[in-house]
DNA sequence: CACGGAGATCGAAACGTTTCAAGCTGCGGT
DNA sequence: ACCGCAGCTTGAAACGTTTCGATCTCCGTG
């Protein structure tokens, strides 16, 4: 007993399979009479059209890919509401796939996305996958990278400054009368990671201070950031920095935390930046001050930017513009950093 | 130009597409002369095998899907993360969509779902959905919902005991030395704040001491736990609760900040409870109590119960039992609820 | 009354895959 | 030299849909 087509539905109210199809998809072409039994039979039948033999007859899907590394990490979650919500509109239904930061996961995501013909793919990645995104574009599918500038010309992209969203925080810890820096984050070779790394330096550099000390570390979660905390804790407070960039909102939580429970004052003794503002940033008891990625815009321009490639075709553009947003963060100054001078 | 089929590579490799089938599903049954022709065709020809045709033909896809209300929530990325582990090793794909709380979306996506012919969906919900689940095994999708627990006894699902997480929440606050107690929570008709609720009320009769206050409230979000506790910071401190029991952890970090921000002493002058116990909620800088709801089997418990349900079949299990697991909550006490006697 | 046109309906073909009965090949045993 | 068997290989059929030229019906016009 398998689940009833469109010809056992056009075969119970008596009229050609192509008036069922005709039918569904465009409702006002069929006579009232006939739209009546049909409505009918698919009641009695249970019928539920299959999205399988319509792509198969169309040749593509109302499907976009959304890969991230982790939804756990609200900074992604945000994204990836914003991205559903205008998908929507747009007629379009996200599947949203996790990498979890493996490699192999990332693979065999994208093949699936590919063999699922969506209409294309966001992609937030700490690797680098350009290759395999320019190869995908070949055969057909064009992409978004999320959260990275893309070296590629022809992939289009929507990222933040991080080089800048580093400078701030980095300027206004100085600003902030902080003389000893440190940064915390890792891996380096994530480029996202790197540039706010950079972006730091060079606001020490123009200050002419000592460049940061940094502490690099293998994971951004809040259990890491609790342990290097701990560790800052535990110095003395001669050899501690006294103003203290963190890559990640999540990170920068994980430190706050064992500092305060470790007796360093924030931001009295340590003040404290961290990255993406992410909600939980800001209802922190000593609410973070954060480089804020402008969240408001930024799944919906990514998905506009997809759109536009789908209908461009995956060639250059007819315009020559390359298709990549930079956006310039804004630091949201909060209480962990904000010092009496 | 459009992309290659299977016929294609059949023919540049000169084989018969049956063996290219064959290639791609049993890699061992073909030759190991053919299946170097065939590869190497496959490259050439970038071809990428189409999945609607594949489920066309065998009538099921790979799929589950998973609907929840809200993946900003850490309770649900959470468990998305364990389902997406656990179905991956049982060699399904997830599906992701996402109700925000809106019936209509939530009724879209189990069509898409259906349309696609996922072998089975989970479900979290907070509205009255069973109706909808039941028409669908009708049809042959089973699905397992996850977080209440379901009152059909053919509907499998997996929850968490409310009912016992609130009396926990509410003895641990009276043993604290509570006696004005107030629940923050809503909207009521949700089963899962109402069973919290009353579990409450359940330890203040058995204490004999008054029932708790609700303050009922129409979203469990940051903000809105921001304003009842600016509120009731604000009320003299003879009239202010000295236990609070929030419906969710998130709600809680809310309330929390703004009862410090208003100089209201936590765990002094008034003890809070969470419910979830999200990461959040231990890096609190004020650790929050909270009640937890297992995590590490619940996400996959949801799975398996799924699968049995693929498996059984639709009907009623043939052994006669119910396919619906509760769990039993266990309260994790942390420093917003820890008074000194 | 014949004709034309508009609108509704029909039904075969095609999309890309897997299955499976049937055919083919080569080898070992008698 | 023949048979039988095992293992590869073949290719047609079927899955459920949409498209589109052909057909049919009906009505108004000349």
């Amino acid at each position: 007993m398998s689940r009833p087509g469109i010809r056992q539905v056009a075969a119970r109210a008596g009229v050609a399979v192509g008036t069922v199809s005709a039918y569904l998809n465009h409702p006002d072409r069929v006579s009232a009479e006939r739209a009546r039994r049909i409505a009918e039979a698919i009641d009695e039948l249970g019928f539920v059209p299959s999205s399988a033999g319509r792509q198969l007859r169309l040749g593509v899907s109302s499907l976009i890919g959304y890969l991230s590394p982790d939804v756990s990490n609200p900074h992604f979650s945000e994204i990836a509401q914003e991205v559903e919500y205008r998908a929507e509109r747009l007629g379009m239904t996200v599947f949203f796939a996790h990498s979890h930061g493996d490699r192999e996961r990332e693979d065999a995501y994208l093949e699936a996305f590919e063999q699922r013909q969506v209409r294309g793919i966001l992609v937030s990645s700490f690797q680098p996958i350009e290759a395999r995104l320019a190869a995908m574009r070949e055969r057909g599918t064009p992409s978004v990278l999320v959260g990275r500038r893309a070296c590629d010309e022809l992939q289009p992209s929507v990222s933040i400054d991080d080089v800048s969203g580093g400078r701030q925080a980095g300027e206004h810890l100085i600003a902030n009368g902080c003389r000893s820096l440190a940064f915390v984050g890792g891996p380096l070779p994530v480029q996202q990671v790197a540039d706010r790394l950079d972006g730091m330096r060079t606001a020490a550099v123009a200050a002419s201070i000592d460049p940061p000390d940094v502490i690099e570390v293998a994971e951004r979660s809040i259990a890491v950031g609790r342990a290097v905390g701990a560790g800052l804790a535990a110095r003395p407070a001669a050899e501690r920095p006294d103003g203290v960039f963190a890559a990640n909102d999540v990170l920068a939580l994980g430190l706050l935390q064992a500092l305060v429970a470790g007796g360093v004052s924030v931001p009295g003794e340590v003040a404290l930046v961290g990255y993406d503002d992410n909600e939980f940033a800001e209802a922190s008891l000593i609410p973070l001050t954060s480089v804020r990625a402008r969240h408001d815009d930024f799944g919906a321009a990514a998905v506009d930017l997809l759109f536009e490639a789908i209908e461009h075709g995956t060639g250059p553009r007819a315009d020559g513009a390359t298709s990549q947003r930079v956006y310039e963060p804004e630091l949201i100054v909060r209480e962990s950093s904000r010092r009496a001078h």
